[in-house]
Order: C-alpha cells, then sequence, then structure tokens
DNA sequence: ATCTTCTTGTGAAGCATTTCACATAGGTTC
DNA sequence: GAACCTATGTGAAATGCTTCACAAGAAGAT
C-alpha cells in the first residue's frame, strides 16, 4: 500500500520519524530470527522504549501494514521498511581517510548487510596508497573527483582531519555526490541539494557530561 | 550569571538545546583562534547553519552572557558554555571492547582535549589482555566491576558486539556508573538513572538512503 | 549629555511533534 | 454466523520547540 510518496506527503514526514524507522527496522530483523510471526506496536515500541501511538502513527504515514486484532507481519513489515528506507538495494560507497576511523569502517560488515558497499577508499599518504584494505587496494586522493564519476558513487563517508575536510567536500560535490557522512567536527557548506549527516561523537559525550553534572533524568517516554 | 539551575528550569531544557550548546562550544573554539574578541548571534547561527534567534534562545536559558548591540565576548562566552555542558573538569572514562572501533576511539585526541580521559581498557581476548594501547594496559574483562569501582570511573564506552553488550552493561551498571556511550546496535537496559547515548553509524546511512531515495531536500533554517 | 546605532533578551505567536482516545475491522471462539 | 476480543489507524488535543518582533540596554559619535 502506498508505494511512493508524492511531495507533499513526503514533507511532512519528520526527520524523528526517519530516525526511528531505523530503529523499528533493526528491531524488526531482531525478532525475524524469533519464531515471532506478528508484532504489536507495543512490543515494537518496548523493545525501542518509545509509546505504541508513536509506533502506530509513524507506520501511518507510509500506509497501513498491519491487522486490526493482530498487529504488524514481521518480516513483511521489515521489508516494507527496508523500502522506504531505500535500503532494498545497493549503495556504493567511498571512504576518504583510511586512519583510525575510517580503517574501523572498512572492517564493519554491518554494513554491507544494509547495501552499503564501501567498494572506493582515499587516502593521500604515500605509504597507505596503493595497500590493500579488505580486499580494496587504496586510490590517490588527487584522482578523487574522476574515479567518484568513473565509479558512480553514490555516498561519501569524511574520515580526514577537519583542517582539509571541506577542501575535499568541494571535490566531492562537484563530482556529482549527492550524501555524505562526515566525522570531522566541523559544520561542512555544500549546495541545498547535497545530503550531510554528520557523526559527531564529543557532542554525546557533552550531553553525557551535561545530564552528570545536572543530575538530569534520562528523558524517557512513560 | 545563574551559575546553578533549580530542577524546574532544568527539565524545560530540550536535548536540542544541549546539542546545539556543543556546536556554540566547538564554533566558539575556532573563533578564539582568531583575532574575534566578540560574536554576534548572527554569525555565531551561520558558522553552524542555525537561526540567530535560536542562539540567543538557547542561551538566555543560562543567564545573559551578551552585550546588546556588541554581542558575546568569545573567549568567556566559550568558558560559561564548557561550565554549563561540564566539560570544564576531568572526567574518568573506561573503554569495553579494543577491537575496530574501540582503537580508534583511544588514539583520538581531541576527547583529551574535552577533559573525556580515557583511563582503563577492557577486552576479554587474552591476547589483547596485557597489552598496552597508547600508554594504558588493556584489563581482562572478568575484574570489570571492581576495577571499575577502583578507579572511579564515571563514563564507560561499549564498543562490544551487540550480543554480550547487555550483560556488560549490566556489570556497568552494578558498579555504579551512571553515563554510558554505547556503539553497539541495539537498545541497552537501564536503570531509570544511568544515562545512555547511542552513537549508531547505520542510523545516519539509512537517513541519507532515505532522503536520496525520496529526493527530499535536506531541511535547513531560512 | 544626548542621539544614533546595533544587537541582545524574551514574551508571544506560529509550527511541529507527540499523545490521547476511540471508532473500526480482522481474527477467534462457541 | 454471531458475539467477543484485540490491536490498528487516525482525527483531535496536548505538548513542545522554533521563530517573530520589539522593547531595552550598551557603546560610540557628535
Ligand atoms: N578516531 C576517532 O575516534 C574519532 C572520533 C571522532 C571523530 N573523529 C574525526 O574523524 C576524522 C578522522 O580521524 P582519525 O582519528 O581517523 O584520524 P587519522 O589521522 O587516523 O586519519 C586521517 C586519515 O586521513 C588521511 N588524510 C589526511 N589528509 C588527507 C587528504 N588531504 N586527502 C586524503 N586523505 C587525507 C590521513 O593520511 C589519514 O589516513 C577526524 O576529523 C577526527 O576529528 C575521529
Ligand atoms: N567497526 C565499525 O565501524 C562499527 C560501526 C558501527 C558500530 N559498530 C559496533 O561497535 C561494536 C564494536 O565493533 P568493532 O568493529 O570494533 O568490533 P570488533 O570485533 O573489532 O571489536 C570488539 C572487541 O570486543 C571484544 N569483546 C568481545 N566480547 C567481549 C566480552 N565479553 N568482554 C570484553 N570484550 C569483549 C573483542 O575481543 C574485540 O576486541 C559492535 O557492537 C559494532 O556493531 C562498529
Amino acid at each position: 500500500m502506498m508505494a511512493d510518496l508524492n511531495a507533499e506527503t513526503r514533507n511532512r514526514i519528520s526527520e524523528s520519524t526517519i530516525r526511528r524507522l531505523s530503529l523499528y527496522f533493526r528491531a524488526l530483523s531482531f525478532l525475524e530470527g524469533d519464531e515471532h510471526e506478528t508484532v504489536s506496536s507495543k512490543e515494537l515500541a518496548k523493545s525501542e522504549k518509545l509509546t505504541p501511538a508513536q509506533v502506530r502513527k509513524d507506520l501511518s504515514f507510509f500506509g497501513s501494514f498491519g491487522t486490526r486484532g493482530l498487529g504488524y507481519p514481521v518480516t513483511e513489515l521489515r521489508d516494507k521498511i527496508a523500502r522506504i528506507l531505500g535500503i532494498d538495494r545497493v549503495w556504493r560507497v567511498a571512504l576518504i581517510g583510511v586512519g583510525n576511523i575510517g580503517s574501523a569502517l572498512v572492517s564493519y560488515k554491518e554494513f554491507i548487510k544494509q547495501g552499503f558497499h564501501i567498494v572506493k577508499l582515499f587516502d593521500n599518504d604515500q605509504r597507505k596508497i596503493g595497500s590493500n584494505h579488505k580486499g580494496i587496494i587504496v586510490s590517490d586522493i588527487k584522482d578523487l573527483v574522476k574515479e567518484l564519476k568513473d565509479d558512480s558513487i553514490e555516498i561519501v563517508v569524511i574520515a580526514v582531519p577537519a583542517t582539509v575536510a571541506q577542501y575535499l567536500v568541494d571535490d566531492v560535490v562537484k563530482a556529482g555526490v549527492k550524501a555524505i557522512l562526515n566525522f570531522a567536527p566541523l559544520n561542512l557548506r555544500v549546495p541545498d541539494d547535497v545530503h550531510v549527516r554528520n557523526e559527531n561523537m564529543a557532542m554525546e559525550l557533552e550531553y553525557l557530561s551535561f545530564a552528570m553534572v545536572n543530575d538530569h533524568p534520562p528523558r524517557r517516554p512513560k
């Protein structure tokens, strides 16, 4: 039901809803292992500390996937959410900066399972260029624009020092890439049609710090 | 002005405000390098793609730090925010799981600069126990509770496989730790007085994926 | 001293998101 | 096949967050 969204509906969907879809997807993937055939909004909510109403409302933006009196079919709902999130296909990902964080990401197997295939690595360190990481040869950063284009890269992960990140991102944008996952602690400037998500670990630690000095009880739904 | 917050004020402060304080802190740290003595809410907003009103409102929850007609004194505001966030002190951090992600975190120098000192590492791999990472000897996980207590650890970073994370977190909670930064992709169950923040990279990639398949323009303030 | 200019600090308005509450509909039982 | 049970789907209410708009305060100029 409701395969594609029109522009109007699409823009009503909040960032939080999308983030929760990721959580539902993860929870459903867990349940699939079990013998669970169906799951209720109540159970789904409990596993991610949300409210049942929230789960139902989120899903209702995209269609009606459940059966009244029964709940949602686990596998089917998982697949529908995968489709909505666009992870029912392969995404070609390149990673720039094969340092501490970069190496950790290349070795991470879960990304492949979700369709995120890291197919290209870039660095400017002569010792790293040409070396093999999990079957991928590190490319020279000087060929960045050409190789991103030639390889039809769709998502770029930035794992270089903040000082060079903006400069490299300008090239990434030139290569026509529309999605960037950024680990460098700075606000990247990109055109309006390029999507950027930031991974900011310092921010999360600072949040914990704030919570502790203020003895702030964690926010939870009832 | 307004050194400590009473319980009532504290709970009015939203998560988003705290997260933005981190951004302001980062932006101010940058500006400090420059010859900037003061900064206006407009400039601060621009550097993190927010609105000036948002900046002023966020800061106003904690006091009035600016001078009308002039703006905010960079160094002073930076210090005030550090105080609010609780990063004007040292936090004793332990990291569990010295694998791909764990190793990357230990090598990261920015955390120390913000007062987050990783002073303890744990693993259950005999080859890793006793080895030296950036001057820290990896401890055996079997001594977890005792060592967390003895070393007065305040924040624990979870960088182990999801399958064992909950089990280890139960011990972390037993040791009296009240703040956890979790990299494992699951929802940890902890008592109400323990704060958990999740670092979920898959979620960010999925958001990018959704944005692209829906050609969703990135949300930005005007 | 007064006037001008600039930017803060903040109630109030405007939006957005979450929660409520219940009509509705599918499944199950007798 | 009727009655009952259960959990969805969804307008409407409640809550929360952001933006507006302007009074007021501070610095510098005249
Ligand atoms: N390590 C962490 O735990 C951590 C945590 C949070 C954020 N970060 C951020 O992630 C980024 C990477 O951190 P890291 O610890 O992996 O650093 P790193 O120094 O280990 O790795 C950076 C890599 O980028 C490469 N590089 C530098 N300049 C380049 C250029 N012009 N072109 C191509 N490659 C270039 C270097 O050769 C190196 O391999 C930094 O911005 C850092 O602030 C790291
Ligand atoms: N590597 C990544 O890029 C990445 C990205 C996102 C999330 N994560 C998550 O971070 C976590 C760690 O990932 P990783 O890639 O570093 O894995 P890894 O296998 O490289 O490291 C895990 C470490 O935990 C240790 N460990 C296992 N069981 C333990 C136990 N019972 N007690 C103590 N130590 C134990 C292992 O010995 C190993 O050193 C996982 O939950 C993973 O899903 C990793």
